[in-house]
DNA sequence: CACGATTCAGTTGTGCACAACTCAATCGCG
DNA sequence: CGCGATTGAGTTGTGCACAACTGAATCGTG
């Protein structure tokens, strides 16, 4: 049976949801700490780890849609391509067919880089203490939840009631 | 039945883990944006409000002791508190026992801003579309995670291999 | 009591996330 | 074709996270 939010007290709500959304935050954070020791070796951070699994399965791509893939925009994205550029690991180049756009590929250096931090997701996964099943299951609901945190109406969140 | 690890090719791994690492990433940033539009009004960012929270529930703290339920150190609270301090939510002192500590509170401001914040988590819940046992049941996933990450040694993670 | 080790807050420097903006290239409609 | 709207990358500014460090207060052991 589900319980329904409305039979719950705002009092009560403000220390579950201390715990709700601060287990996400201090996940997130662990998550990071554990991916910082593995990586330390490649020289590369977390999110330029992420940047280079979308370069390494997808080939060239434009800013945009590096993006899309990871839900970040070119104003997180600029930099830290820059960066990977310094690093010898990714190529930028102007489109041809669309001066306005930009596009990335893992460079020799970088597509080495990929031998290198194969073993790398197997070492986290053994860290977790999880099974395949359960990192998936945990996946799976992770995804759902934020494709319905995404697709939330602004407006709901603002008004200082208005939820009756 | 759990599969072993053992079982699946570092290849497979390599995608499995941009699935599992970056959909916990995109979660944690949907939530942050669902709270921004929801403490938008309150004037406090996340991290801002999880901190009052801590100061709600536990009264007068030592910055060290608001670190340790938010797993933050002191060069993320330092500033975070001076900027909760400038807004006027939050008062500091140093502490007469230990001239070392310094203590934190929430002003009077502060304690109002409490009531502000009563149907925040609710409204979060809502967006979250889940009902209260699966929240809880994703926050103990989590926490229990967190934990399991926290402990891991980082020894483990920096051999190339070293994993036989 | 004295002095080295530890603890605590704070600072500095790097990198990520995101809002708000600029500027050029492209698109689309009259 | 021409011109306003849109799209794409990049920049700027703010805030968080964390490593490495400083400096002061406290502790512990001789």
């Amino acid at each position: 049976m589900k319980t329904t939010l409305g039979t719950v007290r705002d009092e009560d709500f403000l220390r579950l949801d201390h715990q709700i959304c601060f287990s996400l935050h201090a996940a997130t954070r662990a998550f990071n700490g554990v991916y910082r020791g593995a990586l330390k070796e490649l020289g590369l951070t977390y999110p330029q780890y992420l940047v280079m699994l979308v370069l390494w399965e997808h080939g060239e791509l434009p800013v945009k849609k590096i993006g899309e893939h990871l839900r970040l925009d070119s104003g997180t994205l600029s930099p830290l391509l820059k960066r990977l550029e310094a690093a010898g690991y990714v190529e930028r180049r102007r489109s041809a067919e669309d001066e306005r756009s930009v596009t990335a590929r893992a460079t020799d250096a970088g597509t080495e880089l990929r031998e290198r931090a194969l073993g790398v997701p197997r070492r986290i996964a053994l860290a977790t203490g999880l099974s395949l099943e359960e990192i998936r299951d945990l996946r799976e609901q992770l995804a759902a939840l934020s494709a319905r945190l995404d697709a939330v109406d602004p407006d709901l969140l603002e008004g200082t009631c208005a939820t009756d």
